[in-house]
DNA sequence: CAAAAACTGAACTGATCGGTTTACACTTCC
DNA sequence: GGAAGTGTAAACCGATCAGTTCAGTTTTTG
């Protein structure tokens, strides 16, 4: 796929990372061993271990690569056109996907699991998931657009309640593994929650 | 301590619980060494052995008695009897300084993490934490001292807003490893912000 | 086509894992 | 004081772990 990494690290890189990727996010660090990785991955354990020193780069590795991912599924531009109703429904409903799929849920367990090993993994999460989330959510929130429908004083506080709005009952149970993925119905539903409780704490006086 | 334990279980059988505690809540279930708790716990290996068959009994022993102290460690009733936006303060500044105390956080991330690895896990904690927490929340906006000053048609949806507001970005902060434990202003300040929000919600027409 | 680079499979190391066993010591209680 | 019950230390087991080595195969490249 990626022409650099091919050329750069090899031809089986990528399989490598999507791998590692895929028993690290289901079994966490620890319970992930590097066989059944090299196994996952179709690749002999000796083509990983020329391409990463140790388990812990390669886990490293791998979780950047997720932050990345995160940052980039971020919200689309055309929404701020819209009605401000509308524009924080579009923002919550795709926020809440994200936070509810497979994807999100097992990125989110596996770096909360391994933050206090990996001092730096928790940080790095945090900033280019949830921190730069709220930064642009922040930054939609002080448009004049915005300053027409709502009395926002202080954009970050704002920010950081819309996210919390969107961290409910629905997504602790899928942590816990006590329900499965939620329907569109069940998300869509939460979404018109949020946007409701927002509005109400920020409507003009 | 437990006299009944004591008796039937053997005098250390104690100790053996404080040691798992301690490893498991920091290392998680893959990274803890039953040599190390053995250590920590001050007892032989043999001994943790006639206790509990394996490891795996030994971990869920440890959470099934954290869930009870999280079920015990629940509201003081004779905030009921005060003014109602008294007793949603003293209500969401108890629960934040849980959520953001060491054992708060090292017992949900763990959970949070095996949870996959152990079904019954996730729901036990879910049901004996989240959930009854919630459940008395729900409660207490049901009564009719609340009705008199809020205008609430749901009480289980407003209970969870109610905890949702209490999960911020200082938890996540915390989960992350991003930063350390918050002082008693930070908590308190976020506490009055989880009353704020949860009134304008559903203040009176 | 030939040399270089990438990859393979399998064997191997030394350490650690969960769990068992053994031979011995300390309490407790009749 | 002598069992019976409880606990100990350490050796031990087979399995698995992360990581290395190597002789040989495949792919790329010029």
């Amino acid at each position: 796929m990626n022409i650099q990494s091919q050329s750069r690290k090899g031809r089986k890189f990528d399989q490598v990372i999507d791998g590692a990727r895929n028993i690290f996010l289901s079994e966490g660090f620890e319970g992930a061993s590097v066989d059944v990785i090299a196994r996952q991955a179709g690749v002999s354990k000796a083509t990983l271990y020329s391409y990463f020193p140790d388990k812990q780069a390669l886990f490293m590795a791998v979780l950047n690569q997720e932050c990345d991912v995160q940052r980039r599924a971020q919200m689309d531009i055309e929404f701020l056109q819209r009605d401000v109703r509308d524009a924080l429904r579009h923002l919550a409903y795709s926020m809440l996907e994200f936070l509810m799929s497979d994807e999100g849920v097992s990125i989110f367990r596996v770096c909360v699991a391994e933050a206090q090993r990996f001092p730096e993994l928790g940080r790095a999460f945090y900033e280019t998931g949830p921190s730069t989330a709220m930064s642009h959510v922040a930054g939609y929130l002080s448009t004049p657009k915005v300053g027409t429908a709502l009395d926002i004083d202080d954009p970050r506080k704002a920010a950081d309640l819309f996210m919390k709005l969107c961290r409910g009952d629905l997504m602790l149970r899928r942590l816990l593994c006590v329900s499965s993925q939620a329907t569109h119905e069940e998300v869509s539903e939460a979404a018109d929650e949020v946007v409701e409780t927002f509005m109400a704490r920020y409507r003009k006086a």
